[in-house]
DNA sequence: ACTCCGCCTTGATCGAGCTCAAACGGCTGC
DNA sequence: GCAGCCGTTTGAGCTCGATCAAGGCGGAGT
């Protein structure tokens, strides 16, 4: 089944989405110039957006939705490297390849930019060049502040991050909703879905937060949490 | 004591080499182009080289000697995030402040260029706009390697892939001779020191590889480490 | 040559998180 | 309204790597 309700021409054989095949409108947190010609394409949940070491012709934003970017071993192991949200540019590489593969958590928008118009641009203006180096430092602070938690921190203080992380960037009125199931919190913890579910119910049990359901999640005690996260 | 044979000036108190005070030379790795002014610093074994949040006033490039970049948590746990070998560049960033804290694993020479100096390069010449984005991109995919390491390999995985990532970067006749003791490589792995002697332990008594000290090693089977690496 | 000290190895035990298993709950489609 | 399914929770037992502990080894300094 298509991911799109009309298709017309594709990248990579996928399918366009009807209304902005074109535009010269914005791709702003990636530029914040014009000049360059995006499309907005939509992917439905656990679809592929590209794969490990697979080409990399576009640089992505995600408009609505949330993706994973993930590497695998041989025997099916994973780690999730990030989670993208809203506003989050991804899929950008220095190199020919995508380093890790990039799947639709959810039904998800995203907006595209050809990655070798981008690297034009790059060239004749110093501030994309300067803005396309800043988004890759911002996915290196990331990745840094990662291996710390991997390496190093208990479930507890991982999830404890990842509550902290999520609240900063996905809160709304309080609220945090995940777009992600347990699995996907787990492998990008380093942890298993059990051990995360079990870290969850006893924040739960001590009064930290509140579960409205197992993806609506409330945080009553941010200041307890910060302590766990170091 | 000093780091240095002989003290002229010093950028953030510290002592300036002899011989190259200021060149045009190189800096080649991080430029590939002149114009630079670089300086030459010593620091002794376990010196400080930057501390976490600190003002990044210079970029690096290890000259001779090996250092280990890591971030702390408030009890100590430590995670060490990258080790950077002769050659490479280290300390570079586009906030404010260094993101990892930065010391010299045994006494060490450094390159250095001050950060504003290569910012302004970069804004006149695109080329060097591109060699910055291009060290960090390095520098993240390591991490995002780093990553499913700390994640999601067993101890033996972790230090197969480490034994491979050292005998590519500076085995030389066959051998590696480890600049960094035991403790940096259970804190690179996230592992501890006696897990990582045990696994190093394992591999001698299989054949894998033979120790004629504890930092000489030399690979007698990569094709099982390499399995061994996923 | 000897001693000291830091680094490394090895052994014994412990425990945090994994694995295996079962049951629960909420959503979807009939 | 009901059945089935997927995601989640919870329980029980196990395992890998951590912790605690004791020696060994080799290089630096006297």
């Amino acid at each position: 089944m298509l991911s799109q309700s009309i298709s017309t021409s594709a990248p990579g054989g996928r399918k366009v989405a009807p209304a902005p095949a074109a535009t010269t409108d914005h791709f702003d947190v990636l530029t914040g110039h014009a000049g360059l010609v995006a499309s907005e394409f939509i992917y439905r949940k656990d679809e592929e957006i590209y794969g490990e070491d697979e080409t990399a012709e576009y640089v992505y934003q995600v408009v609505r939705g949330a993706v994973r970017t993930y590497k695998l071993l041989s025997d099916g192991r994973r780690q999730i490297g990030a989670f993208h949200l809203a506003g989050d540019v991804f899929g950008l590489e220095t190199g020919m390849k995508h380093r890790l593969a990039a799947e639709a958590i959810l039904d998800t928008t995203v907006r595209l930019v050809n990655r070798r118009s981008l690297e034009q641009a790059a060239h004749s203006d110093v501030r994309v060049a300067r803005d396309l180096w800043s988004i890759t430092s911002g996915e290196l602070r990331h990745a840094e502040n990662h291996m710390l938690l991997l390496g190093r921190k208990t479930a507890m203080e991982r999830v404890a991050t990842f509550l902290l992380e999520m609240d900063r960037r996905l809160a709304r009125a309080g609220m945090i909703a995940l777009p992600m199931c347990r699995r996907d919190i787990g492998d990008y913890l380093g942890l298993t879905l059990e051990t995360v579910s079990r870290s969850l119910s006893e924040l739960q049990a001590k009064g930290v937060l509140g579960l409205s359901s197992a993806r609506q999640i409330l945080l009553r005690d941010r200041h307890q949490l910060a302590v766990l996260n170091c």
